[in-house]
DNA sequence: AAATAATCCTGCGGGC
DNA sequence: TGCCCGCAGGATTATT
């Protein structure tokens, strides 16, 4: 399931052999992701030039002068070089054919997206009202703090909105409330400054330790091999209910919010 | 404006 | 062996 870091670890793992290189043809075999591929996708993208991949939120931004493919690889989505001519398995349902190698779409829960759009991307609908990049200056306790001033919602619940702050996932924001000692059905509107900028902090350096231990799985972006075998590291409480904490051995709670699980530390979490 | 629910889809583990 | 069920999950969309 890939989070922010994972979608920018494959944006540094496409990047190199994608930026200048021509996609000289494009198969799609099933438009039906999260909105349908343009029946003219394959037709906009032939032999035009990728100038530059980049990424906002969990979007990939495949960047040509003509415009934009917004790629979101949802909840299974990944993309890999394969040599010319690798039979697609059942999930592969989009390839951009290079002079040399192809880039496969992969999604078994079609949850992703491949969407072109011409002229800024910031303009697009899906990327014009998102909140700020967690790694970026804007984001910071200062801003956590005043943006949550009107929110009652539980505090990991606003962390997962895209208005908020973007790419901060279930886990993410589990294991960040959790480093910052903060119990994540807090009402959001009633952390105080300090709380917000252990926070922010957090979730800055979850997501960038996440990010350089992807870097590791650069290499397996060229050549055949088999699945990324990005973020199986440990988590902390994430998915670990009834196991006993890293830090003080009290055993982890798992609680519901908005139809979502959530794990915390009783003990390392107090309130 | 803010909060909540429904929705897309497949794979997997548990129970039987 | 295999079926049914529940659950998992990002993020939009609709609804209250």
């Amino acid at each position: 399931m890939p989070e922010l870091p994972e979608v920018e670890t494959t944006r540094r793992g496409v990047a190199p052999t994608l930026e200048n290189a021509v996609i000289e043809t494009v198969t799609v075999r099933h438009t039906g992701l999260r909105w349908p591929i343009s029946e003219t996708l394959a037709a906009v993208l032939a032999d035009r030039r990728v100038r530059k991949v980049e990424r906002r939120a969990k979007y990939l931004l495949v960047r040509f002068d003509h415009g934009t493919l917004l790629i979101h690889l949802g909840m299974s989505g990944s993309l890999r070089f394969v040599p010319p001519g690798t039979p697609p398995t059942k999930h592969d349902h989009v390839d951009l054919h290079l002079h040399d190698t192809v880039l496969r779409y992969r999604d078994p829960r079609r949850f992703g997206a491949l969407l072109w759009h011409e002229g800024d991307p910031a303009t697009h609908p899906l990327l014009a009202r998102l909140g700020p990049e967690p790694l970026e200056d804007a984001f910071d306790g200062d801003y956590l703090y005043r943006a949550t001033r009107t929110r009652r919602q539980a505090i990991k619940q606003v962390l997962m909105d895209n208005h908020m702050v973007v790419g901060v996932g279930n886990i993410y924001a589990n294991e960040a409330l959790f480093l910052a000692g903060i119990r994540p059905d807090r009402p959001a509107c009633r952390l105080g400054t300090e709380e917000t900028t252990r926070l922010a902090e957090a979730i800055r350096g979850v997501l960038a330790r996440a990010i350089d231990a992807g870097g590791s799985t650069l290499r397996d972006f060229v050549g055949a091999g088999g699945e990324p075998g990005y973020f199986q590291q440990t988590y902390a409480v994430y998915a670990r209910a009834g196991e006993p904490c890293r830090v003080c051995g009290t055993p982890v709670v798992q609680i519901r919010q908005g139809q979502r699980s959530s794990f915390y530390c009783p003990g390392c979490q107090p309130c």
